[in-house]
DNA sequence: CCACTGACGAGTG
DNA sequence: GCACTCGCCAGTG
């Protein structure tokens, strides 16, 4: 692999590291950038996760704000909706307002 | 090239 | 908790 094929989309780059959350586990834009070695361009993170789509085979729905809140896509409420769902269905427990206890299942590192 | 938009984050009041 | 500002970068007209 002498060409590592060069610079694959910065897009590439953030779904390799969603593809290693594991299940039951979420992690933040930020934190996605941070890994993917781009750390300050969680807007980037958004935005190569929109331009994905549902039956891609990255776990987009792991991937939440900073704020422990699903984010909105485009057209309405619905969409959060679903993702909470999927994520449900993997463990994760809501808080009253839509919102998921990072202090307890953020992804991390063992140790930190 | 310029202006605007967009699954965000952190800081300030 | 909410409203506002700035930063960061790619895509589109």
């Amino acid at each position: 692999m002498t060409g590592d094929a060069k610079a694959p989309s910065s897009y590439q780059r953030f779904y390799a590291v969603i593809r290693k959350i594991p299940r039951g586990r979420v992690a933040t834009y930020g934190q996605i950038a941070t890994l993917a070695g781009l750390d300050g361009q969680a807007r980037q993170v958004g935005y190569a996760l929109a331009a994905l789509g549902r039956s891609s085979a990255v776990p987009w729905q792991r991937v939440i704000n900073a704020q422990g809140r699903i984010s909105m896509r485009s057209s309405g409420p619905g969409g959060s909706i679903v993702q909470q769902r999927l994520l449900e269905r993997e463990g994760i427990e809501f808080q009253p307002g839509g919102r998921v206890a990072l202090t307890r299942y953020q992804w991390r590192k063992r140790g930190s």
